[in-house]
DNA sequence: CATGAATGAGGTTTCATTCAT
DNA sequence: TATGAATGAAACCTCATTCAT
């Protein structure tokens, strides 16, 4: 699915085995030095491989920034595919509280990857990208099918439940990239706490609002 | 103020149209191509200068990068330190709705610094790097100055004004940097007015709420 | 004969199969692309086989070309070695104009064979290319035989016989080496017929001719 | 004219200088190794020039190659429009020996260029490789005109003249790319005397041939 | 002050060949 | 016998920077 990466290997499994490992390996320096300013020889030297070898799995650095970034996002990506499905057994809000709360706290764990996607999405050529950006997309749509949700029980009133399903992830992102700031200024927690609090209030129905129309 | 450029010229004045110059002619090659990706040549052809002359005023291509996001930063924190002071007479309801629309429609008009400043600032080296991470900070403090006076007035009620305030300036952000999702989603008056009615609903005293404890 | 390959095997009949099986594959692939930019990787494809079992048969790259050039020059010399022995029932001049038709014929079916042997002898080792050029050797020869016939019996009067024969040999691999000239010029009838009565007019023992000394 | 070459340079003289300084250093070592075989590094100590120098002045490697190419076919072509004026003064035979004599003499002293082009035109790209051919072709017309002029005033009587004028071309260079067969066959002097006669034979109206039918 | 030719280290990728399985 | 994963040297080319003019 999405993008296709030379190899000249036909054994699918070690393909993939060497892929994860290369990704797996590469993940940390690309994280610490960037994309562009990591050359084959340390990417090689991270992978204990030889050039020859890692160009036997893969077309291109590129190629391995691709695996980079998806191995990234398929950390959380995984996780939630399957914490999901108890979600449904509760309350629509007791659901998304608890879903944003393992969000927020998983992304603090993998905050480097968070930053990195950020900055070296652009990179990517375009099928690369689509691939990624789709990964987006779906993390979205699992705290949009929660809203529905809650929507359609009447717990929830929302207008654009996209909006605010994107919100939810993007503040999530925000507590990895935007750490140089948010660090001095509350912790998880708070951070978490206010945001929560913050979502709740507005999609609640009770709380009545003219709306502001400037 | 922040960090300190080579130069061989004594002509101060010189210096700085030179680099205004400089950071004007590459913002738009940065943008476009990425800094890494972006090589001096192309640098000096946007330019209209020799390679010498570039280095007559600039001390490594690094100093470039610092000189086009500072172009970028000063051109939204140059425009509120302008209109900032009308906020003053009105409400602050008024003034923070005000606020908010001027800031949102701007970042529109420059999304590509923006996306850019996102992407880019993790390779400048640290003095630069700081002064970068201070224009944001103004940026955050112009609204949390809105917000305390607010507060005082008993307009608004805020526990923690800073990370509202921040919230203010990276949803503004995120309309440029996640423009591949959120134009598929909502217009910028959409967003704006969906943003505006949720941060005021966060803020007002009059909503009573509990508190989500989880 | 001539040039001496490694290989791992004991098996000659099986050493000469794969060899044959090898030549035959690769010259598409060689006459195409051209020997230096083939790769073993390009080289294994052709053939069908691993790259462990090609050098089981044989020592290196270079080998191959040499295989891939005697495949070719047999294709020609066999067949001369077969119909040689019927032309020694006609008489001298149309032995020579029938051998020449059917050589130049042949020729033209083989023309990128011609056309490569002209551009890769060069970069045979030292005994690999005495064989090669042992081979062409023997393709003048044969017009030797033919035009040394002719004088004897008189029908013929040339000077330098090899010289002759060489041009024979010459301006039939022109007509592949200078196509991009020559279909231009020509069809292969008019080719063929022109230097037919050019080389006559040549050797015939009425024309008489001063000889021009400059 | 002909194929175009990048270089970062604006001032046209130095790159022709550079580029002829190329040509003339690298000229030796491509005879002598062949192309694929000779690597950039050899390339720039054969200049004396570092890596960087030399692809300001080219764009590619295969750009030298068309460098050195055309410099060796320059050498008689150049040659040829100069002394090409003398010959309109002679009779069309005095000056067809006479251009013969000079051309095959010429092509005697640079026959390293001429097997070497035989050998390299095929690694040029498209347009540089028409530029090439381009050449042969003005080399064929040269000798195209002497026959013409004589075939006006009734010396000559030829059928096909550009046929005719394109063996001459071609036996004169097969003496350089056959060397290591007519070496042993005869010397230059009666190389060029057996095909002077030959041609001369030819093209004699005086000659009658009932021209062989097969 | 302004130029751009020169540098050579270092970039990514390909290659022919070996050898453990 | 047959395989193809592994190797790492060497390939071509670009780069940021300097300095003589």
């Amino acid at each position: 699915m999405g993008h296709s990466i030379r190899t000249y290997s036909k054994d699918d499994e070690l393909v993939a085995a060497r892929r994860e490992e290369i990704a797996r390996n590469v993940a940390r320096v690309f994280v610490k030095k960037g994309y562009d300013r990591t050359s084959v020889r340390e990417i090689v030297d991270a992978c204990g491989m030889s050039t020859g070898t890692l160009y036997h799995y893969v077309g291109s650095k590129e190629d391995i920034l691709y695996l980079v970034i998806n191995h990234g996002l398929s950390i959380y990506t995984d996780f939630f595919e399957e914490t999901a499905v108890d979600l449904d057994t509760i309350s629509p809000t007791d659901a998304l509280v608890c879903a944003i709360r393992e969000f927020y706290q998983r992304l603090d764990k993998f905050q480097d990857f968070t930053v990195f996607i950020y900055q070296e999405t652009k990179n990517l050529q375009s099928s690369a990208r689509q691939s990624v950006l789709d990964a987006e997309r779906r993390l979205v749509r699992i705290f949009e099918r929660l809203l529905t949700r809650g929507c359609e029980v009447g717990e929830f009133k929302i207008d654009n439940v996209t909006l605010v399903a994107h919100d939810i992830v993007v503040v999530a992102e925000m507590w990895a990239v935007r750490r140089w700031f948010l660090r001095k200024c509350c912790t998880l927690e708070e951070y978490t706490r206010h945001h929560i609090d913050s979502f709740l209030k507005c999609i609640s129905p009770t709380h009545f609002t003219e709306g502001y129309t400037s």
